[in-house]
RNA sequence: GUCAGAGUAGCUCAGUUGGUUAGAGCAUCGGACUCAUAAGCCGAGGGUCGGGAGUUCAAGUCUCCCCUCUGACACCA
């Protein structure tokens, strides 16, 4: 692969995600992020691998299947289901749905498998201690509380397991890893997460076991059917089998020809550390080249409370989206909170900031400029270009750059900030319109600054909704149609047809001679509505 | 306990290498206008920048101490 080539695509994935339950709204806010940053680089040009799915195995699905009477895999494809019906909702443009029950997965397992078991990282060894059944883990004893009893299941008794599993050599790859943290900086994002696993790394790691015994829900070990293969070697490499295409052999070689190294894993920061430690340390004995970025997001919680069911306060994501629409949710993930940070949500706030942002600010401004192109221009836009005004002119010279302030924000993943840049030219018009006054100027007939004032404002309104477009697809469709264009961001492969982004994404490039129809609001104000 | 990060207007946050009256958005209140989704525009109130001490002509910004919160400290997808 070339370098300009290497330019040209992106791939990126969301975790696999663990099919114990329907999506919760944490799975929504990586998955809509995870989607915003794909769009993004579509609409750059760029080829574009999306990859989201799910984690299939392990003895926590097999139970849950069997107390509800059903064949695992009938389980599994009912999760699965309301995952893709999820996505849809939220206008999620994945380009694979990763399964680890799909066909091809468990070559692509052996195959990685058999490459770590012939550099002997993998060892059998017998695994002594106390085991907690329901958190399915071996306990330190301290973490232990009374009795050993386990200090999350507090009325159940830890048992005393010794059994053998298979290991994998982590310890062997400490120093490749300090090597990759030192030689690619940014590889573990935000910096506050890459500190913690750089304290993590260097305290010393431990071979960690990739085999139970008991588990029938999952792939044998290829060297001994006895054991099942535990999470790590199974979840982790979904990814990979994600990049064959549907009718390609399944194997190693031709999974990792077209897309590897993944560009991004966006995940969360509970599992950070397999990303970030176990992932490329296997690659790494697989011999197989690291990814290029991995960064482990912050939690949400609603009201300043931590989520969670004993509290009840969790966030059903088909409600939300169900009551607001997809754009609210997103704008609301994407602009709203700090990736990397934990963020609030709150109801009361999300109301507030959509309908200040989208309905007020940005949709109402185009809709009271369409009202006075029609009275004032016949609909028509006039036919100025951006070499028609100086550059200081109030609009021109927020958005002249604009663009490429957005692409660095998102070279960032600074996404919060990639919509507050946007957002200030938004903001200038409203202003500009103010003291322009332009229905004073056409009762004066000064007609050519009429069109002038309008022109700019239109011309700003639609490089907002071309910068925002991955974030609120939906609302800058609507926008670009009121502007007379046919496209639809949710098709990206039209939009990318035109391969326009370096037009699109400047202020006033775009000639324009066109007649409008008719105008209506873009976003529809919000207003709390009761759950359920 | 050890390590890391954070504590700035009611809320969410910006505040570069220390330098004029500490900023933005939302929320609240007042005003003028009318092209518009009663939206927008103008203006106001509101902060002892967690507390204390120190360095300096000058500290939200540097140093030390203390308080509070969050996270990591191995198998939580």
């Amino acid at each position: 692969m070339n370098n300009s080539d290497h330019n040209h695509k992106f791939s990126l994935t969301s975790p696999l995600y663990y099919v114990n339950g329907i999506p919760h709204i944490g799975s929504a806010y990586t998955t809509i992020v995870a989607d915003t940053v794909a769009r993004f680089h579509r609409l750059q040009g760029k080829s574009v691998l999306f990859i989201t799915g799910t984690d299939e195995h392990g003895q926590k699905i097999q139970r849950t299947a069997i107390e509800e009477n059903l064949d695992p895999q009938i389980f599994c494809d009912r999760i699965v289901d309301s995952y893709k019906s999820l996505w849809s909702k939220l206008d999620i443009k994945y380009d694979r749905f990763s399964r680890t029950t799909a066909p091809g997965h468990q070559q692509i397992v052996n195959e990685f498998f058999e490459r770590v078991w012939s550099k002997e990282d993998i060892y059998l060894d017998r695994q002594q201690g106390w085991y907690c059944v329901s958190c399915e883990e071996f306990k330190e004893e301290r973490e232990l509380i009374e009795n050993h009893h386990c200090s999350i299941h507090i009325n159940k008794q830890a048992e005393w397991r010794d059994e053998e599993n298979y290991f994998f050599r982590l310890s062997k790859y400490q120093q490749h890893l300090e090597e990759l943290y030192e030689s690619q900086p940014d590889f573990i994002q935000p910096a506050s997460r890459r500190n913690e696993i750089l304290n993590f790394v260097a305290q010393g790691l431990k071979d960690f076991s990739i085999s139970r015994v008991n588990l029938d829900w999952g792939f044998p070990v290829p060297v001994d059917d006895k054991h099942t293969i535990y999470v790590w070697f199974d979840a982790l490499l979904g990814y990979v089998t994600a990049l064959l295409e549907p009718d390609q052999e399944p194997t190693l070689d031709n999974a990792l020809s077209q897309w590897w190294p993944i560009n991004l894993h966006l995940i969360g920061k509970d599992i950070l550390r397999f990303h970030a430690v176990y992932w490329p340390a296997m690659l790494a004995s697989a011999g197989l080249p690291m990814p290029k970025k991995v960064f482990g997001h912050g939690f949400l919680t609603k009201d300043g409370l931590k989520m969670g069911k004993t509290l009840g306060n969790t966030i059903d994501p088909f409600d939300l989206v169900d009551r607001y629409g997809a754009d609210a949710v997103r704008y609301y993930f994407v602009k709203e909170i700090e990736l990397g940070k934990d963020g609030d949500f709150n109801e009361t706030r999300f109301i507030n900031v959509l309908n200040n942002d989208l309905a007020d600010v940005l949709g109402n401004s185009l809709n009271r400029t369409l009202g006075m192109l029609k009275k004032y221009c016949q609909s028509t836009i006039p036919q100025l270009t951006s070499a028609d005004y100086s550059s200081d002119h109030p609009l021109k010279s927020i958005g002249m750059d604009l663009g490429d302030r957005v692409v660095q924000a998102y070279e960032n993943l600074q996404v919060s900030q990639a919509c507050e840049a946007v957002l200030i030219l938004v903001r200038a018009v409203n202003k500009y319109i103010d003291e322009s006054a332009p229905w004073k100027l056409f009762k004066q007939e000064q007609q050519a600054e009429v069109e002038q004032i309008l022109y700019a404002v239109l011309e700003s309104v639609r490089l907002s909704a071309y910068l925002l477009s991955p974030v609120i697809p939906t609302t800058s469709s609507k926008i670009y149609q009121q502007l007379g264009f046919d496209w639809d961001f949710n098709h990206q492969e039209e939009v990318q047809a035109d391969k326009d982004f370096q037009i699109h994404s400047e202020w006033g490039k775009l000639s324009t001679n066109k007649t409008l129809g008719k105008a209506s609001p873009v976003f529809s104000k919000l207003e709390l509505s009761p759950e359920d």
